[in-house]
DNA sequence: GTCAAAATGACATTATATTGTCAAATTTAA
DNA sequence: TTAAATTTGACAATATAATGTCATTTTGAC
């Protein structure tokens, strides 16, 4: 069996997404050094703040595309560094909602002020179109692998 | 400052490229397994066969956007397990050329045997004009990274 | 309402990956 | 040509992350 033309475009994309995500850890981590973090916990701090209200391990998971083990590891550690609060989850007996302490939030602005610089300067050599059209095809592509 | 609006566009492709990441690691271990192998041996793998030639350790970590050493710690393990062969570079007294071996070329087929399929299926719900954006998009948010 | 299936936290194991350092090899600039 | 800067492999330390298991809780099908 050969790749379609589609396929073989797909698999490159793959590829490109991998390569990426290395890429974008490994400037994430300059960026988030400044205010004393990480990429990992930047994502985390970022997971919660941009969804406006407390959430679960295994939602911080899901919407990070990540093991909820690998994620309560971080949470663990960033509550206990005081970045996290814990309290408790009116619909769970276990599953505690996770939100951000003054300091959690204040560690993300910080890094948020070094990221948007950056953003927009790379956004701006780049088409507005083709980043609308590249937002939503791999929200799709992660639609149909959720499908399958 | 704030983020314009095509850098909150480019955050956002940010966010769901990690996440594709995750995801696609996590199937693309499923799809591996069929041959005995994971999603990251899998890649290097890949990043030979593609290559259509010998590369070197820190070739195939820009490739990859890894770090040397991540590669070189597989590429180790690959070489005792009889996927790889490692040829004396005329270019480089300490850089080795890397190749797959038989087995090694045998495991990445089988391996493609399994992706073909998946990377067809998913593509023909895709927009081939998109699935073009989206791949060039992708190369040029990473070449204006690497400007940086 | 009951009971099987799924979700969750805790814990352990293993794999993946970055960072840092050092010596040797290579490349670049002067 | 020479000296500085970069690249590379080897090694170590640490961080990130997937997988597996178990007891408990929740959800869903009936």
């Amino acid at each position: 069996m050969k790749l379609s033309p589609d396929g073989n475009m797909f698999t490159e994309i793959v590829l490109e997404t991998f390569k990426l995500s290395g890429l974008l850890t490994t400037v994430g981590d300059s960026i988030a050094a400044s205010a004393g973090i990480n990429s990992a916990r930047w994502k985390i701090l970022g997971a919660i703040y941009l969804s406006s209200h407390s959430l679960t391990v295994p939602q911080i998971a899901r919407t990070m595309g990540q093991s909820r083990q690998a994620v309560q590891r971080l949470v663990d550690i960033m509550h206990k560094d005081n970045l996290l609060t814990f309290s408790d989850n009116p619909n769970h007996k276990k599953a505690k909602l996770i939100a951000l302490t003054e300091k959690g939030s204040a560690i993300y602005l910080k890094v948020d002020e070094q990221q948007i610089p950056w953003a927009n300067d790379l956004a701006d050599n780049l088409d507005a179109k083709d980043l609308t059209t590249t937002l939503q095809t791999l929200k799709k592509i992660q639609q149909a692998m959720d499908a399958k």
